[in-house]
DNA sequence: GCTCCTTCTGGGATCGATCCCACACGGAGG
DNA sequence: CCTCCGTGTGGGATCGATCCCAGAAGGAGC
């Protein structure tokens, strides 16, 4: 970014041309392939010629056509990110992690936003196969994105949840453990009637995030009353709804556990509407900690993923992969931890 | 995404080739041009072969290299996006409507976060224009980068911030009119102490927004304290730490105008920090509307900045120009609104 | 003097898709 | 019968960089 472009001569009217390797060639008096060999330092050049040849590039503003390198190189120098809804701070963040993590390791990364639905997914996965990218990193809405890419050759990870399991490597936080352990907290302070208020339980995390709040109640051989569990989509509208229907409840719960953070947005929400105490009417505990819950009093004791490790977990996978396309598949797995704040007490 | 990847033969061990449009044309029985003409829709194809060459490119699983189509055409079609700091709400929004934009007109979007850094802006710049993009959005931290790719005659748009004013196609939003707006506002309530904690006030966001804060004491005749602007930087720690120190102050201000959410979340930090009461004690205004600001109590009166708006107006622009690079540079400025709530009274 | 090796350079093919151009075919019109 | 035009197809050049290979130049060793 310190050189001049090429401009021709001093007047207004030439056709603008982009420097290209020839003009390099020209310039410094060599063959094009000497050129290539001076910029990329592979292969034999004198270092005066060498010199000579980076100086004139520098001269001549010239940045090498990373479309045509890669076509002939066969590989592109890009990673594809495709997360639900970067509005969403968790994805935010993870796609921060991201990018900082390939910006080191110099590729460069294409990102898209889903917004949850799986058409775009596909068209998305499409376009990164277009573009022959390295390999992809994605927040998965369905099965068939990784295997579209698999078939295509393309590396794949999937973060956050999980649904090729075995077929794809993966970078997930032990959400079952995670969701047992706030569950059994819950249950030791007393509490019965505890809610669980949740995007959807068929899928990975969904599905690991329930298990894991069913086990505790098995664990402490409490009944579970599965009224208690709803599922509430993936907007803020749809909680705040959920979650005023479970509060008005004649016998509603004393407690309730936000399955993530735009859940626990929308049950804070309604609770706040109801003019309920927390935590003397209800406690509540939330999956994904983001700043809001330390804002708020009392704070929200809140599962904490940290993300931007996920991001630097699955670039430092999928990268592997890059390199050991036939080496085991495999799950990373990583520990989340608890940070606990005043929205929980016994029930009163 | 819904068909098969061609592959050789049942075995495994077979170089796993992609399909190419010389694979398409052989196995349909015509030649690479009617190939091209067919999957593009440009030029003359009898139907009848349009529909077979398409069925056969759709079994193969073909997809066309973007990189051999961009090389060839001269022109990419993804747009290049940098902006400031994913992890921050307001970026991060914009980034969203950015990608929705994009993707509805056909491009994807290349994302780069340079956490405040000029030399990764700078960096990131040059992976753009070695990328051939078709244009950039950016929010950028000087004048360097749109002058740079404006050299390499990559047509760009400065969003938020506006550096190379006059120089760049630009969308802002009335920075000093929300400013003066909400600064008046806190004069009207007979706050005379008021203070600005603000990122820098040299470029262009905060030059607008503190000459806002100075022209409202300039039209009601209040004398202005300076010792009263403070210079936070850009993370919340900063703010924090200028909050406390501001807050401690024997004579403190009794109104604090915040010019951005991070800024905001520090100043609020630390008044609940001193158990200061909002808005008996302090009365706290904000620049970014995000959500906390709705969660906490009181709530905190903010300007909101449509961001998802901002993106698409950012698109729009950036396609114009695209499509007419010699016609004038354009401003874009949007207006802002205001979010009143609960954390601002009179002075008691 | 001859071979052999190392160092260095340039020519041309290559990646995959597009697109200009030449040409073939068939029907209409003079 | 010959020309002209519209329609449809294939051959080859092209985009910009890389890389294989041939070969030149110069020094060492026998």
């Amino acid at each position: 970014m310190t050189s001049e472009v090429a401009d021709g001569s001093a007047g207004a009217g030439e056709p603008p041309r982009r420097a290209t390797i020839r003009d390099v060639a020209t310039a410094a008096g060599v063959s094009r392939s000497t050129t290539s060999r001076a910029l990329t330092g592979r292969g034999y050049v004198t270092p005066s010629v060498r010199d000579r040849v980076r100086k004139v590039a520098r001269d001549l503003g010239y940045v090498p056509d990373a479309m045509a390198r890669h076509l002939r190189q066969q590989a592109g120098h890009s990673v594809g990110v495709l997360v639900s809804d970067l509005r969403n701070d968790f994805y935010a963040s993870l796609a921060s992690g991201i990018s900082q993590q390939a910006r080191k390791r110099q590729y460069t990364m294409m990102l898209t936003d889903d917004g949850g639905s799986p058409e775009i997914e596909a068209e998305a996965a499409e376009a990164f196969v277009a573009l022959r990218v390295a390999g992809v990193i994605v927040t998965p809405l369905s099965a068939d994105v990784t295997d579209y890419l698999t078939r295509h050759r393309i590396p794949a990870v999937e973060v956050d949840r999980q649904f090729a399991a075995g077929a794809c490597d993966a970078v997930v936080v032990d959400n079952a453990g995670a969701a047992r352990r706030v569950t059994s907290d819950l249950l030791a302070l007393g509490h019965r009637r505890i809610a669980l208020v949740i995007d959807e339980t068929h899928w990975t995390t969904g599905r690991d995030r329930s298990a894991g709040y069913e086990g505790a109640f098995a664990d402490a051989g409490v009944p579970l009353d599965r009224s208690l569990i709803v599922t509430a989509g993936w907007d803020v509208g749809g909680a705040l709804q959920e979650g005023r229907t479970l509060l008005s409840l004649p016998d509603r719960p004393t407690a309730i556990f936000a399955a993530n953070n735009v859940l626990a947005e929308g049950v804070w929400r309604a609770a706040a509407e109801l003019r309920l105490d927390i935590p003397r009417d209800l406690s509540l505990v939330s999956f994904d900690d983001v700043p809001w819950m330390s804002m708020v009093r009392p704070g929200i004791t809140a599962v904490a993923q940290d993300s931007v490790a996920m991001g630097e977990a699955a670039i430092a996978q999928l990268i592997e992969r890059i390199q050991a396309p036939s080496a085991p598949i495999r799950t990373v797995m990583l520990a989340a931890t608890l940070s606990r704040r005043g929205s929980t007490a016994p029930p009163s």
